[in-house]
RNA sequence: GGGAGCAUAGCUCAGCUGGUUUAGAGCAUCUGCCUUACAAGCAGAGGGUCCUUGGUUCGAAUCCAUGUGCUCCCA
């Protein structure tokens, strides 16, 4: 059989994916395992594959394999969010295309066509995961308008309403003129924008005060500064420090408002920041919330210029319909005519932006409903900073807390229809009932407003926050809310590990730890791996309009599914961003190829059942055993602290450098006469018993490649795969092997790198002398120094020829003799700088042996360890020095 | 404006309870090799004022303080 010399991953992915998913192994029912649960962050169902999800699902589904190898009932469960606006937009955008107008549709006809291009599109993230080799349940994928979920929706809307955490009231809140909703604190994202502060003056009304001076004949204005003139048509006041010495005098005045010529009153409040500006500042108390709150403190007329899509309204009495930044230029110009404008200046200033439309965010007064959250929040807070649930990495606890201690209640109504319908009914006399059907509401009407019209009720247009699904997820995914006593739920709740980026720490995370004390009594997951946000290699975050983000698929089909993981993971520590390069994926794909090499190598190798092993391939495989133990007993380690890309690096260095560059061309057996010598049937046994171990720990990894060649090494039956196979145990054999590896491996690079610096063929083979007192430790390990350095002979005692390379490694004082002439002058440099290095070590040792402060305080066990040292450097120098004398 | 975090090799990062040789890894770089598994490779090498300045300590990359520079979160 001919294997190709570089593995092609495109030729097996599809098929192992298709296999183990025809054989359902990526299925979990309750039983009496133990569980491993983890539900997936659900993607929007409009998304399509991005770098954050392949670094994220990536880190799940390595967890989540683990877990199945560990003999644990993994559960991963997938599914996607109904992501309103997102989602609306699109259907709204589609519409259009085919000339239709929202408006002119009915809610039930509009619905209809959502429900159809979600069947029609969304989802298609879900089959992107499978390219990536995503191992979840894919029987139970969840929607959140699913019918089940979306009953849960409404049923904690109303216990919640019941409960008297959930009111309406009117606010101000975040709109979004494009998406033309109000949206959450948390969908606003502040960004630093270069702005313009525009100067304009207000003129003082005349003479109502008895405090007037300066006569009456002569104007007096007073300047204040804005960012944002066009709702100069809103103003009702003009607010300055009661400190403020320039504005004393304007005790009881009233300024008129420009171009609408309103006469509004000055307030003084010692909100205002003196040294902002003018110190002066217009109040429009419907469209900012300070102000609103100032309208609120003095009593203010309160004047909605703008229309719910961002143009001006009737009320602004200009430019009514233009949108907001027209008339912004508009209303500057006409200023600046009237010479009212005084002057503009440049300047940086926050806006919000809404974060799913990226339209500029409007803080408007409207009538919304909102869910109080400084009651329940409170299991939420304490159940982290005790510890109960770990945040990793645990940097992210402040933040949480800091959010959690000033929580603000959540507007949780959208001005949309795709989404759940909030179940509030109304009558004509604006009463209000809460109720899950029009039938329960009629009766409620009847009960509570007897003189109530029937006819008249209608239910809220609004529809809740998409995140007011996704809270409920981890239980709601398991029917915990119709069913609160179901297998699933009670088997499968609390879920181990959630895995999503640290942006929805407080959209999300927060408040599912808050709906799981509510609804269940308990943390909906025991640990939250924040990953970072994934940025090209110059910093900056991966977006479309920076067109800086590689296609995931592109990516995959270029270096495999499984090189792309490794990509991902090789540097990325958990809460920190990744810089990501292609080259990442590069190296990917050349560990797995060096992989697929290693198996051509063992592959090709003839056994002889009547060999005996021989003594360096028992040493070797001793020393490989040890070592693979030591290893996996570390990397299992960084796994239960989340380390997932030193677990990588461990797996790499593991396979590349010990069972590949050490392993391998120590047992590999001599080429003669063109053709392979036979191995030794016990040690070809241990060496495929290492490899599929390095194979099974690989898999969470990289699972494909290691499904192929697992099958490829030996005949299997139908269900048997790696992916379902036993997590190696650690099994310790406490030998010598690793210390004695550790001053082998040196004495080999060594002998190389005299070879190396000298230009010495590798086909050229030398002699070594070596020099110590402890033989025996070397004996055993004689037939593979002089392999791997291709040695002629090794002799012990003095070294014989003066032409020769002396170097001492650890104890062992070692020369080469050499037939041509060396050199004296550069072997006496560099021995010469080694003994100066070793001279200054000894003298930092000796330094810190002579301190009496040292020797009286520190441990035992350090003094010992300087003590050793000091005796192993001297040793080293005297090697030196006679060395030396002998050249 | 309030809060948090980070700063170690050219790059990305380890360095956990202060002591494991005068600091490690991967990548990149350089040198030599197409050596019958792999050039997507092999062998080897070079590369550091552990951000500054103080302090605590017998001992500091590690703990504390100050400054500087970046990043993030909240308003």
């Amino acid at each position: 059989m001919e294997i190709p010399k570089t593995y092609d991953p495109i030729s097996t992915e599809d098929k192992w994916y298709s296999y183990w998913l025809k054989h359902k192994f990526f299925k979990s029912q309750p039983d009496g395992r133990e569980p491993y649960t983890v539900v997936i962050p659900p993607p929007n169902v409009t998304g399509v594959l991005h770098m954050g999800h392949m670094l994220n699902n990536t880190i799940q589904d390595v967890l989540v394999r683990r877990a199945r190898m560990m003999g644990k009932n993994a559960c991963w469960v997938p599914g996607t969010d109904h992501a309103s606006i997102a989602t609306e937009a699109k259907v709204v955008a589609m519409l259009k295309e085919k000339g239709v107008n929202k408006s002119d549709l009915s809610r039930e006809k509009f619905l209809e066509h959502a429900w159809e291009w979600k069947e029609k599109y969304g989802g298609i993230i879900l089959e992107q995961l499978k390219k990536l080799g995503a191992s979840c349940d894919w029987d139970r994928t969840s929607f959140t308008m699913d019918p089940g979920l979306s009953e849960a929706v409404i049923d904690v809307f109303i216990d919640l309403h019941k409960k008297g955490h959930i009111y309406r009231g009117v606010r101000m809140v975040n709109w979004d003129p494009k998406g033309l909703t109000a949206v959450s604190d948390e969908e606003v994202i502040h960004r630093e924008v270069n702005s313009k502060l525009f100067y304009v003056r207000y003129k003082i009304e005349k003479g109502n005060s008895i405090g007037v001076q300066n006569g009456s004949t002569q104007e007096e204005w007073i300047t204040i500064a804005t960012t944002r003139p066009e709702t100069i048509l809103g103003d009702t006041a003009i607010c300055v420090h009661p400190d403020d010495e320039r504005y004393t005098n304007l005790k009881g005045r009233k300024v008129i408002v420009p171009l609408v010529n309103r006469s509004v009153p000055v307030i003084f409040d010692d909100y205002i920041d003196i040294a902002f500006g003018t110190g002066a500042l217009k109040v429009t108390p419907a469209h900012d919330i300070n102000d609103y709150r100032l309208g609120q403190k003095h009593n203010l007329e309160v004047i909605d210029i703008l229309a719910p899509d961002g143009t001006m309204s009737e009320a602004a009495k200009f430019f009514i319909g233009e949108d907001r930044f027209i008339a912004r230029k508009k209303i500057v110009k006409e200023l600046e005519e009237l010479g009212l404008l005084v002057k503009v200046e440049e300047i940086k200033n926050k806006v919000g932006y809404s974060e799913r439309t990226d339209s500029v965010i409007e803080p408007k007064l409207s009538m919304q409903w909102f869910l109080k959250m400084e009651e329940l929040s409170k299991p939420a807070l304490e159940n982290v900073l005790n510890g109960e649930i770990k945040l990793i990495p645990d940097k992210f606890i402040n933040t949480y807390k800091h959010w959690m201690e000033n929580v603000h209640d959540w507007c949780i109504s959208r001005q949309l229809w795709w989404g759940q319908r909030i179940p509030a009914w109304y009558d004509d006399q604006g009463n209000t009932v809460i109720a899950k059907t029009r039938e329960e509401a009629i009766i409620q009407f009847k009960t509570k407003h007897h003189h109530c019209n029937i006819d008249s009720i209608r239910q809220d247009e609004d529809v809740l926050d998409t995140w007011f699904s996704s809270w409920l997820w981890p239980i709601s995914v398991f029917d915990g809310f119709r069913n609160p006593e179901n297998p699933d739920i009670k088997y499968y709740y609390p879920t181990n590990d959630l895995i999503t980026a640290p942006e929805i720490l407080f959209f999300w995370v927060a408040r599912m730890i808050i709906a799981g004390y509510e609804y269940r009594g308990a943390k909906p997951f025991s640990h939250v791996y924040l990953t970072g946000i994934v940025r090209d290699k110059l910093g900056r975050k991966m977006s479309k309009s920076l067109g800086n983000s590689p296609n995931p698929l592109d990516l995959i089909e270029k270096y495999g599914a499984d090189g792309v993981r490794v990509g991902m993971l090789l540097s990325s520590p958990a809460g920190n961003d990744l810089l990501f390069d292609e080259s990442l994926c590069e190296q990917g794909r050349n560990f797995s190829n060096k992989i697929w090499n290693a198996f051509r190598l063992i592959k090709g190798w003839k056994t002889d059942k009547n060999m005996p092993q021989s003594l360096p391939n028992k040493v070797a495989t001793e020393w490989f055993n040890e070592r693979f133990n030591e290893q996996l007993e570390l990397l299992n380690n960084h796994y239960s602290k989340y380390r997932m890309s030193e677990v990588l690096m461990c797996q790499y260095k593991l396979v590349w450098d010990d069972f590949c560059a050490w392993y391998l061309e120590m047992i590999k057996p001599e080429f003669v006469d063109g053709q392979s010598k036979p191995i030794d049937q016990t040690t070809y046994d241990s060496t495929i018993v290492f490899f599929e171990n390095i194979l099974k720990v690989l898999h969470p990894f990289m699972p494909f490649i290691t499904e192929e060649i697992w099958h490829l090494t030996k005949e299997r039956k139908e269900m048997e795969c790696i992916l379902i196979t036993e997590w190696p145990q650690v099994k310790r054999a406490h030998n010598e092997r690793l210390i004695e590896f550790a001053e082998i491996s040196e004495l080999i690079s060594t002998v190389r790198n005299v070879r190396n610096e000298r230009n010495i063929s590798p086909k050229e083979a030398l002699s070594l002398t070596i020099r110590t007192e402890n033989q025996n430790a070397i004996n055993s390990w004689e037939s593979l120094v002089k392999k791997l350095c291709n040695l002629s002979t090794i002799e012990y005692g003095e070294q014989k020829s003066k032409n020769s390379i002396s170097f001492v490694v650890k104890q062992m004082e070692c020369s080469i003799p050499f037939s041509s002439v060396i050199d004296v002058k550069a072997e006496k440099e560099r021995l010469n700088k080694e003994l100066s290095y070793n001279q200054g070590f000894l003298k930092s040792v000796q330094s810190k042996l002579a301190n009496e402060r040292f020797v009286a305080n520190a441990k035992a066990e350090i003094i010992q360890m300087e003590r050793q040292k000091l005796a192993d450097a001297e040793a080293k120098i005297k090697a030196l020095e006679e060395q030396l004398l002998q050249i």
